[in-house]
RNA sequence: GCGGGCGUGGCGGAACCGGUAGACGCAUCAGACUUAAAAUCUGAAGCCGUCAGGCGUGGGGGUUCGAGUCCCCCCGCCCGCACCA
């Protein structure tokens, strides 16, 4: 007996699909195009199983698409800039570049191994600078059209990566990475006008039907419209106003209290001269975001003293507080407080001994004995003690109040967006550089575009804190391009999320050199048809790529809006945690194994081992299994098999010893299957013989339903059926001693089926096991298969027969049989008439094909 | 707190539109081959019961000839957001 020799299969097909160059995207108008997309990875050193993961249901989708006729693209790139390079080079004294190339060659080589069918040609490399020029060219022309633009403002402050954080980069006040508390500091920052956008990226949501439901909600979260009115209260006694932004302008006439933000101008200003004040704000600022203050923290307010006027009644005045949960970034960092209709409010209220006077009054509620106690009424009804409101219904109120505030412009309806702009600067070096010259004399000024690219210096030290190029000797000194006078550079580089935000349109011609992409490249391949990847990166990197899509179709670059057309979010890799049970310490996969009496020991020592939870796989958990070794030692198919296999592509996977080998015992099955079949098989392309023996019909019959089910579960992404039905056909197959008439012909039939269905799946194996047919040409360049229609229908069925919906017998019977001749069947049967036990029958319930209940 | 999802054998999971619950796999057990083991092959198996049969999809109720699937209430787990006026 031969055995499947992985190692050298797997080579031999890859260099033949290289050699015949199958998987090179050319465009052509004449076809259908799709574009099959995974998220680029970041060249962190080695792959990882989520990677193995995320590229083998890619590249299921990939060769499934090119067998059914699709022109494919399928490319692969690296996200390489950002962080971990710069703390490798102050860990290691590698030099960023160097690092991040070496691990791209790693991290090739190794997909390589995968067999993915991508096309190689269009690799890229973010850090290079023939990808990084566009996007400065690119910032250029958004800078032009307004879309860019640069302010003093607050940021998040990573002590620890001594760097500016996006706030979606800031959980629970620490920073995503470090974990170190977040500081507060002012900077002058790049900002991208993605809020220019706000309405299109909340509304076009609804357009991406093939996105997951979540994904398109936590975005529309995030983006948070509201529509509601901005007015401003005259203050008492004082020139100027306060403005204020409500959704609720209709519960105006049961407000009872004005509240700043401890942030607010005005606060600081009466703090100046108010030193109790200045240390409620100071308390205010150092209780913070983090997580238990917000859960917890109380309603607390300080009463300035100050009062407003109420818009519609010049003798009516609140008093106006400092409120700890105002905040300054929020709508105009102000409030009017109406307690009986805000929880917020109302707990403040009480608090402080404020007024609660009810204005909406629920429709069933009796106006006069309808009273606020301890929770706010939100919800619909009628306008009471609202003078001209009353009797209307809260959005007549709302649209009534806004209509007169406008009349008397004192204030006007508006949409809020919890969105805000894309702060893009980092005080990072492995980056792109920021295309920017200040100047003292003309201000910030633009780098001409002749001047492009602005190339990032590789001769710097990484010997002191903060940004290397900011020490670089003579990089940052160069000349205003608008007077001529000495000026130095921006040092600031983008945020990485800025690369990943048009790579997808850069893959549709990777090697222009004019442009970031040729025009007719990215209008024949954009959108993307199909992008995979993880879940977290739902809001962020999908937010970011919408919008800088828009952008570029505004500035001309090219004509969609949405660059991913359909989206599929894949679960995480898992695997059982280890710990050595004396001293807690985390243990590795490998350091355990079972001894004698089946228990999880160590490996090394033999001591006792705690099983704990299955969970996400990472370093700090040691329970990681690295996709080399198993490539190494099962190949590259039975990885791609596991991660196919059992769990749907959605759900979390756990990875198992167990799994990984029920993988391989099935890929050795199946070669020995086809390798020695039970009788010599027909020639290739040979003519079913006219006579089939019974169980070679029905071989048949299987083979095409399994053809028709594996499509359709490819096209819904059920890869776990997919195997299911091929593993099920498989084991029929092995059923056929070929003895029967016609059962040769039909044994080469199905396993020429088994081996192209499970091509997309184990391309390596199919196309050893399709040559070992006796095939010249490459399954790889194959059409998929076609169902015979008229064979994937059985013409007998099994029926259930129930009686009151209790299950009695199975009758196999002619599909579509008259109701009366299955009704009689079904009464004919023995243990029928037992279970009717001579009841009368009242009535017979027949559903076609599927189940006859009979009611006594 | 708000929003979303999930709950099926020992385990991962199937079950199209309300119509035979447990496909396929893992683990388990028995048998064959072997000096033995591994590998491989054959077979068993939701639970209770000797059989007849009964019970079973987190729990309780409902609709229906018939419910894992639909409706109501409850329990548990997971994810996202979190004072957004």
């Amino acid at each position: 007996m031969s055995r499947y020799n992985v190692k050298e299969t797997e080579a031999k097909w890859q260099e033949a699909w290289e050699r015949r160059a199958c998987f090179r995207a050319v465009e052509d108008p004449s076809r259908p195009k799709y574009y099959v997309l995974e998220m680029f990875p970041y060249p962190s050193g080695r792959i990882h199983m989520g990677h193995v993961r995320n590229y083998t249901i890619g590249d299921v989708i990939a060769r499934y698409k090119r067998a059914t006729g699709f022109n494919v693209l399928h490319p692969m790139g690296w996200d390489a800039f950002g962080l971990p390079a710069e703390n490798a080079a102050l860990e290691k004294k590698v030099h960023p570049a160097k690092w991040t190339r070496e691990n791209i060659a790693t991290m090739r080589g190794q997909l390589r191994t995968m067999g993915l069918s991508v096309d190689w040609e269009r690799e890229i490399a973010t850090c290079d600078v023939e990808y990084y020029r566009h996007e400065q060219k690119m910032f250029l022309d958004f800078l032009k059209a307004g879309l860019a633009y640069r302010k003093e403002s607050w940021v998040n402050w990573d002590p620890v990566d001594n760097t500016v954080l996006a706030n979606e980069q800031v959980i629970d006040g620490r920073g995503w990475r470090t974990g170190a508390l977040v500081e507060k500091r002012k900077l002058s920052q790049w900002f991208l006008r993605i809020t220019a956008f706000a309405d299109s990226l909340l509304n076009d949501l609804a357009t991406l039907d093939r996105w997951p439901e979540r994904v398109r909600l936590m975005q529309e979260n995030w983006i948070g419209r509201s529509t509601g009115v901005r007015f401003r209260f005259a203050l008492a006694g004082r020139p100027d106003t306060l403005e204020v932004f409500t959704t609720r302008p209709d519960t105006l006439f049961g407000a009872s209290f004005a509240a700043i933000s401890p942030n607010h101008p005005l606060a600081a200003e009466l703090a100046a001269g108010n030193p109790d004040l200045a240390a409620f704000i100071a308390e205010c600022n150092r209780l913070g975001t983090s997580e238990e203050a917000i859960e917890t923290a109380e309603k607390r307010g300080f009463d300035t003293g100050l009062t407003v006027v109420h818009p519609f009644d010049s003798g009516w005045t609140l008093p106006v507080y400092v409120a700890n949960f105002v905040l300054m970034e929020y709508g105009t960092g102000a409030i009017f407080g109406c307690p009986a209709h805000d929880q917020r409010d109302l707990d403040f209220a009480r608090k402080y001994g404020l007024p609660v006077t009810p204005v909406v009054i629920p429709a069933d509620a009796d106006p006069a004995a309808f009273t606020v106690g301890t929770e706010a009424y939100t919800g619909p009804g009628v306008l009471r003690n609202s003078r001209f409101l009353d009797g209307m219904d809260v959005e007549s109120a709302k649209q009534e109040v806004g209509r007169r505030m406008e009349e008397a412009g004192q204030g006007e309806r508006t949409t809020q967006f919890r969105l805000r702009d894309w702060g893009v600067s980092r005080q990072r070096y492995w980056g792109c550089p920021i295309p920017v010259i200040h100047c003292a004399d003309c201000g910030a000024v633009p780098v001409p575009e002749a001047d492009l690219p602005v190339v990032l210096p590789e001769d710097v030290t990484f010997d002191r804190p903060g940004n290397p190029l900011d020490h670089h000797p003579t990089w940052k000194h160069t000349t205003c391009p608008s007077c001529g006078k000495p000026a130095v550079r921006e040092t600031d580089t983008f945020d990485t999320f800025i690369e990943s935000s048009w790579y997808f349109a850069r893959f549709c011609s990777p090697h222009a050199e004019s442009a970031g992409f040729e025009r007719g490249a990215v209008d024949y391949w954009m959108p993307v048809d199909q992008y995979i990847g993880g879940i977290e990166h739902a809001v962020l990197h999908l937010l970011y790529a919408r919008f800088w899509t828009r952008a570029l179709k505004q500035c001309g670059y090219l004509s969609v809006e949405e660059p991913f057309a359909g989206l599929f979010t894949q679960g995480m890799v898992n695997h059982e945690t280890y710990k050595d049970a004396e001293t807690g310490a985390w243990l590795s996969p490998a350091d355990i194994t079972r001894n004698d009496a089946g228990a999880m020991v160590r490996a090394d020592t033999g001591a006792a081992v705690t099983v704990g939870r299955v969970e996400k796989m990472s370093k700090s958990k040691k329970n990681v299994v690295d996709p080399a070794n198993i490539i190494d030692t099962y190949g590259a198919d039975a990885a791609r098999l596991f991660m196919l296999s059992d769990s749907p592509p959605e759900r979390d996977l756990e990875w198992t010893e167990a799994g990984i080998d029920g993988a391989w015992r099935y890929i050795n099955r199946l070669w020995r299957m086809v390798d020695e079949p039970p009788v010599a098989l027909p020639a290739p392309g040979a003519a079913l013989p006219g006579e089939l023996s019974e169980r070679a019909v029905a071989t048949r019959k299987l083979v095409h339903k399994t053809i028709a089910g594996v499509g359709d579960d490819l096209e819904k992404f059920r890869f776990n059926k997919a195997v299911a039905r091929v593993r099920e056909l498989t084991n029929a197959l092995a059923e056929i001693d070929g003895s029967g008439a016609g059962e040769a012909a039909v044994l080469r039939e199905g396993y020429e089926a088994v081996v192209r269905l499970i091509a997309p799946m184990m391309p390596h194996l199919a196309e050893e096991l399709w040559s070992r047919l006796g095939h010249t040409s490459l399954l790889a360049e194959q059409p998929w298969p076609r169902a015979d229609a008229a064979l994937a229908v059985d013409d007998t069925v099994t029926i259930a027969v129930q009686v009151n919906g209790k299950l009695r017998a199975t009758l196999a019977l002619p599909r579509d049989m008259a109701r009366e001749a299955a009704e009689q069947a079904a009464l004919a049967d023995e243990t029928v008439v037992r279970a009717l036990d001579g009841k009368p029958v009242r009535k017979v319930i027949v559903v076609p094909n599927r189940v006859i209940n009979v009611v006594v």
